[in-house]
DNA sequence: ATGTGC
């Protein structure tokens, strides 16, 4: 090991760290350039090459990984709060507002796009920025983005032609861990915040989390298999292929970053436009406007990405897989937008579960500026359906509306395969990297089956 | 996570 590997864990939450997720951890911390520290949030559990909610810096000279990305790049959170308060809404509502969406956006695994006669090139080189230039957005989203919705140095050269061929999928939502959510804000923390995030006790919000898709996905694969194979040449020793790497400076190093942002922005875009069809879908529904609805866009964050950023006067490479950025109030990395506050974090519970609005503090530092991105695994998918009944799942969702009606083809999302979001959420906030704003609670969740 | 794969 190059550097030392911190893993922030209560005492309830240490049980549940695999000696699996320890090992990719630390492997990691093997790898060349690799600078300070590794570090593991308490939503910890194993993944592909670096464990998911893993987060690790590289010096300039050092290593460049597709794996410590994930293979859904730039999978992310968006929140979009109403001006609807939660005691004017039913459960008929509820129904056709999921109706209404699902017309609108795909969910599930392979589903294609609704849209077209976007050029992709566009989207990979210009993400949200493009939609919402197009028309497909409100005049303030794009100041509500991580990177204002795209991320610079796409070069769509670098996408492989197999992968474009996938980029067929802006606003689906996909499968997995992937959910559309109606949530209302149920308790504030901090009023001042709240209020300049635009959160308002009781009202209605609208959570989307999904990613780059099978574009995405393609990317990552290709670029393992380069990193894999051109490693040796660099006389780099991979502790795994999952961390397949190669120099930042490398011109496959520079393929892949310039590959991973334009799924990046294939992802902010997928989100976007998500966000059209839903502020569309609450129009119709509501037989209104989005001046009197709201549906305005809270933030948008990144949790699988590499992204340059300073730190101890020196230029880093920050690899965040399952971990979100969080700058603390007055940070000179914030926009002007969030520079009094901090950026807004978006950190969902599993299903039927609160999530939450937090921020970073100063002491995040010792993270990179990172927090956890949600309750984390404790039981894989296949067991998890081996393991959990649809009656279980039934019991645990409880009230909470779902657009699935067989059960049984969503129980690898159980909230029993998943870690309890508060208890995660405390552990950062106990070791002072992180401060809660709003808790929100689900009232009707859209899911795409397996 | 994923047109659920070598």
């Amino acid at each position: 090991m190059q550097v030392d590997a911190y893993i922030y864990l209560s005492e309830k939450l240490l049980p549940y760290l695999e000696d699996e997720a320890i090992k990719q951890l630390t492997d990691a911390a093997s790898l060349p350039g690799v600078y300070r520290r590794v570090v593991g949030m308490p939503d910890i559990h194993t993944g592909f090459g670096l464990p998911i909610g893993g987060i690790m810096a590289t010096e300039k000279d050092g290593v460049i990984s597709a794996g410590a990305v994930g293979m859904d790049i730039n999978c992310g959170v968006r929140l979009l709060m109403t001006e609807i308060p939660h005691t004017e809404i039913n459960k008929k509502h509820l129904t056709t507002l999921l109706k209404e969406i699902e017309k609108r956006i795909p969910v599930g695994v392979g589903k294609k796009s609704r849209h077209s006669g976007f050029k992709l090139e566009d989207v990979l080189k210009g993400g949200a920025s493009f939609l919402a230039k197009k028309g497909y957005g409100l005049p303030d989203d794009l100041m509500c983005c991580e990177e204002e919705g795209c991320m610079p140095g796409a070069n769509p050269d670098k996408v492989s032609s197999r992968a474009k061929e996938r980029g067929d999928q802006l606003s689906t939502l996909g499968g997995g861990n992937h959910f559309m959510e109606i949530v209302y804000v149920a308790q504030v923390y901090d009023e001042h915040t709240a209020r300049n995030f635009g959160l308002r006790q009781g009202n209605i919000a609208v959570l989307i989390h999904t990613g780059s898709r099978g574009l995405g996905h393609q990317v990552c694969t290709d670029y393992t298999e380069i990193m894999y194979k051109a490693a040796k040449r660099y006389g780099i020793s991979l502790p795994s292929k999952g961390l397949a790497a190669v120099p930042i400076d490398s011109p496959e190093g520079q393929d892949y970053y310039e590959a991973m942002a334009s799924a990046t922005n294939f992802a902010f875009a997928n989100r976007q436009l998500i966000t059209y069809d839903v502020r569309e879908a609450f129009c119709q529904v509501f037989n209104s406007n989005l001046e009197e609805l709201g549906l305005k866009l809270v933030y948008d964050v990144c949790h699988n990405i590499a992204k340059f950023e300073q730190y101890d006067g020196r230029q880093l490479l920050v690899h965040r897989k399952g971990a979100v950025k969080a700058l603390p109030p007055g940070h000179p990395g914030l926009s002007p937008r969030f520079l009094g506050t901090g950026n807004p974090v978006l950190v969902p519970g599993s299903m039927g579960n609160p999530s939450y609005v937090v921020v970073g503090t100063e002491k995040a530092r010792d993270t990179f500026y990172s927090v956890n991105h949600g309750a984390g695994r404790i039981l894989s998918r296949t067991a998890a359906r081996r393991n959990i009944s649809p009656d279980e799942l039934k019991a645990q969702i409880g009230d909470t509306l779902v657009n699935v009606d067989r059960l049984g083809k969503i129980l690898d999302e159980a909230p029993q395969a998943y870690k309890d979001v508060e208890e995660v959420i405390d552990t950062l906030v106990v070791a002072g990297l992180t401060r809660k704003v709003v808790q929100l609670k689900p009232l009707a969740v859209i899911k795409g089956e397996e």
